[in-house]
DNA sequence: AACTGGCGCAACCGCCCACCA
DNA sequence: ATGGTGGGCGGTTGCGCCAGT
């Protein structure tokens, strides 16, 4: 028996999110939380599988999110993740905190397998070292199980350490440990990041679209106030739970800009406090840096994995030269 | 200025797993 | 124990952009 698709395909858009879309979603989710995709689309009205309201919310809507580009830290690190633990990259994702999964893998794909590509043939010779780079896909995927293996293990006896041992260790206290993706994101680049990303796309859209300068000033209003007010779209009576939400029609945003605002974090009232996750004044919710919980749990506690980080964490990023001699081989020479 | 090929990235697809009734 | 469902993950695709010609 086949699955059935997670959606009704008929009538599914496809393709790129308008900022239209993002923000409803974005409401919806500052609203409701996130989880529960299946219902996010018939409550939204967004015309998207439940699937790709996820996707968009988790790779590119979401809090705390850092796009751009990869420093060198980061850069060394996914080399270091990808050739100890293959092409987990949900796992990898999990120890750059602000970076996607499908991010680091479109990095990956992109530039660094280029870079070790043109390495691997610069020296032919030195490819033996380099069985644990992507460049020995076939030695990799040959040790991935064992790899996963090992992994699930240590991930399941760490499990059990922490559950004996609760409270005692603080996950923040511990360099060694990936950045759980609910760890506060400090500063006001928790949201900022995600509403420029949302900003950059009205703005494009702006440029684009030859309705904006039809708006219509009530629409505009009623834009605005529904991104100030997260319980825009339920109505003023309406119980969250029950609320479809209506806002950010594309008429309101011509003049919403037009009136000089910037599409900041306030928009969505989450304030930029140290201590994330954010709570909602006006419906209470916890508007977590939600996110990747299943990587915190992918945790893969190796030990030469969190040797390194934890090296790592001692000297970087002052001292990355020395990160060459982690004993990874090809990798250090990558540079 | 027009064309083209490569590149980068957002999004989709399909498989898998965990959970629940 | 079994089947259905939701969600996660990795691989892949498609499209827009940009540099080179």
């Amino acid at each position: 028996m086949g699955r059935p698709p997670c959606c009704d395909k008929i009538g599914v858009k496809k393709g790129p999110w308008t900022p239209e879309e993002d923000i409803i979603l974005v409401s919806y989710i500052q609203q409701h939380g996130p989880g529960n995709w299946r219902a996010v689309p018939s409550n939204t009205g967004l015309l998207r599988c439940s699937k790709s309201c996820r996707l968009r919310w988790t790779n590119y809507l979401r809090p705390g999110i850092k796009r751009g580009n990869f420093t060198e830290h980061e850069e060394k690190m996914i080399i270091h993740l990808q050739a100890l633990l293959g092409n987990r990259w949900a796992a990898i994702a999990s120890y750059l905190p602000q970076r996607t999964d499908n991010d680091i893998k479109n990095y990956w794909n992109t530039h660094l397998r280029k870079k070790l590509k043109k390495l691997q043939g610069n020296d032919e010779n030195s490819t033996q070292e380099g069985a644990t780079s992507s460049s020995s896909q076939s030695n990799l995927s040959k040790g991935q199980w064992e790899r996963r293996l090992q992994t699930d293990i240590h991930m399941a006896r760490k499990a059990l350490c922490e559950a004996l041992s609760l409270d005692k260790s603080d996950s923040s206290a511990n360099p060694i440990s990936p950045i759980p993706a609910q760890q506060p994101v400090t500063g006001s680049s928790t949201y900022a990041s995600s509403a420029e990303n949302i900003s950059r796309l009205l703005q494009n859209w702006m440029k684009d679209s030859p309705k904006s300068s039809e708006l219509s000033r009530s629409n505009s209003e009623t834009t605005q106030s529904s991104l100030n007010n997260p319980s825009i779209g339920s109505g003023s009576g309406s119980s969250p739970s029950e609320g479809t939400i209506s806002v950010a029609t594309p008429e309101g945003f011509d003049s919403f800009f037009s009136e000089g605002n910037a599409f900041t974090p306030e928009i969505f009232q989450v304030e930029s406090k140290p201590n994330f996750p954010n709570v909602n004044s006006e419906n209470g919710f916890l508007f977590q840096a939600e996110s990747k919980p299943s990587l915190e749990e992918s945790r893969v506690p190796l030990t030469l994995l969190e040797k390194w980080l934890f090296d790592e964490a001692i000297n970087a990023p002052a001292q990355e030269e020395e990160f060459m001699g982690m004993g990874l081989g090809e990798s250090a020479e990558f540079f």
